[in-house]
DNA sequence: AAAACTAAGTGAATCGTTTCATTTCGGTTG
DNA sequence: CAACCGAAATGAAACGATTCACTTAGTTTT
């Protein structure tokens, strides 16, 4: 059962394991009748390369990781699929690593994507680890960071502008004549969440009528939404907000559906909700949800495409960071 | 910026590296001052261990393939978490591979997988590939197929019942007086697709009034369903269905988008909608969606647990065929 | 015809870790 | 005190593909 090496092929093929490497990697450098030959011996004997033999001569694998906080979210799944498609130009896998808001599964994820010795590394980094980056990058993994900036800018990354997503969203609840706004999300580690927050934050500041309250929540998720939802319907009815911006889809469709669940309260003659993504299943939801669009795919697109073009430049390369604007997607859910 | 090996910290720590490798594999077997001082040279010298070199030693690595036809797809993540859950118990990592109905993609992850000698292949297999995958098996990396068996039950596997699932399905469009159904699903090389087809003419062939029909797609995505929605709402109004069945969710959702953007025909009044998976969205929908119910995290759970007993089994190990059976969970799409 | 190329092929060295037969040494037993 | 023991540590061999300096043989050039 032992499995078969470049030396079995070498040996039934009559050549030097040279030879046979050559076959495997340059063909052209092999007389056709010899290139033929091997081949036949190579499928006869079943034989299949040893990734991890040519890592060890190579140094590098040729995969790279990609690290994010929840790989039920299409919007990650979007990211991943962008990322897949450039990599793939270059011939190189994607290894997927789900956080699922872990700092412990991120620290794990990162070992074993350093251990593969990886192409480079994609983050959507959870809480400030740019000091494990920092270790990662010296030791010669690039990385880029997705849909997230550290403060100093010591990273390459690519990113859409969250503060003014967040704007945009509660501008849009200001704009429609709601003023008693709730922001559902967390948990506020989480940059995304804080820097849609704030956008949210400077808008409702520019009109004195307006105001915002936070109902924290301990994961972006459908369920933790829901849960979000059930705690605002609990409340007396003047304390109920006229509108919620949620701090993505994923919350927004629990919040809809615990005040759905209900039945009295009216989306969006009672309350106005948004979400963040606009992921396939916004338009698709009980009532159609606006939201914020991010080019998703895009985003993993360009962020391996940096990522490449970091890891040519080596230390020499001036770090990028990548901005996209956000958009506002209006449908029924905030809509008259 | 050559990388750190045992060599080196065996040298810095003045030990064999045959003492490196033991601190780091078997502490117990070295004295407890030895283990701290390497211990320390390793965080000094920023050591960082060769996966590969690791791997083409052991001859196996530590991650087991999953190939699934499409990661957009909720029901194939929760899968995916399930796998991964069970894997990590055993220290195992999960290398997730996206097919997009694509039998090429397939091919190659296959490929890439059997290279890095993974330590077993998880598969939702396209069209007949059984060939490549005793091929895979003789070579020693077993195999589990998910949510799907091949026709001589040569493979270890853990499905769900689709027949009995598309039995269901229209058996209950059935009881609740709808006769002119449509199945909405496709491409037809998709054995769920099969399955669930022939489940619901089975149950549709038990009512003489009853008729089924096929409204063929390229996906199983919302795109498709979108698609294929229109091309219903297409037809003269006589000839149009008075209950859909959708091979998945995503399906399913698409069609109601596309029956909402018209507004003249009502769900579940004119058309009653039923759809497969009961991913998280279908109960969020405009119209809350009628499903059949996988338990889709426990097909991954008990499918990496099947393929480590395969694997710990070797030749002996007699293949098993995990079958659960799925639930109608009834919503509004088909309600009163 | 000698010198200078080129194409094709060779095979030893290399990558970094693990394993295992062997050595070392302080302590115990008969 | 010789013989033995076990714990601790050693270091060479092995895993399998790739590389590169080198040979061989055949073809041009002058």
């Amino acid at each position: 059962m032992a499995s078969i090496s470049v030396n079995d092929v070498a040996a039934a093929a009559g050549v030097s394991v040279g030879t046979v490497s050559n076959v495997l990697n340059r063909p052209d450098k092999v007389s056709p009748g010899t290139v033929a030959r091997v081949r036949a011996v190579i499928s006869d004997l079943g034989f299949v390369r040893n990734d991890a033999a040519r890592q060890l001569r190579a140094g590098r694998s040729r995969s790279l990781g990609l690290v994010v906080l929840d790989v039920a979210n299409p919007f990650f799944t979007d990211l991943a699929r962008g990322a897949e498609a450039r990599a793939s130009e270059e011939g190189l896998s994607v290894l997927l690593g789900n956080t699922d808001d872990n700092c412990a599964r991120e620290a794990a994820y990162l070992d074993l994507f350093e251990e593969q010795r990886v192409h480079g590394v994609l983050i959507s980094p959870l809480g400030d680890i740019s000091e494990r980056l920092t270790l990662l990058r010296s030791r010669g993994t690039p990385t880029v960071l997705v849909d997230r900036q550290t403060e100093d800018h010591s990273f390459s990354s690519v990113a859409v502008d969250d503060v003014a997503g967040g704007r945009l969203a509660a501008q849009h609840l200001v704009d429609i004549g709601r003023t008693r706004i709730a922001f559902v999300g967390g948990p506020s580690n989480i940059r995304q969440v804080i820097d849609r927050l704030q956008g949210a934050r400077e808008a409702v500041a520019e009109h004195p009528l307006a105001s915002i309250d936070v109902v924290d929540t301990d994961a972006l998720s459908v369920l933790a939404g829901r849960a979000a939802g059930q705690q605002i319907l609990d409340r007396a009815p003047g304390e109920r907000p006229d509108a919620i911006f949620a701090a993505n889809d994923l919350l927004a469709i629990g919040v809809l559906q615990a005040l759905n669940m209900r039945g009295d309260l009216l989306v969006p003659r009672d309350i106005a909700l948004i979400g963040y993504d606009d992921i396939a299943f916004a338009a698709a939801a009980v009532v159609p949800l606006s939201s914020i669009r991010q080019p998703s795919a895009l985003i993993g697109y360009t962020a391996v495409d940096l990522l490449l073009r970091e890891a040519e430049g080596g230390d020499a390369f001036e770090h990028e960071h990548i901005v996209f604007q956000p958009e506002l997607v209006v449908r029924e859910s905030t809509g008259a």
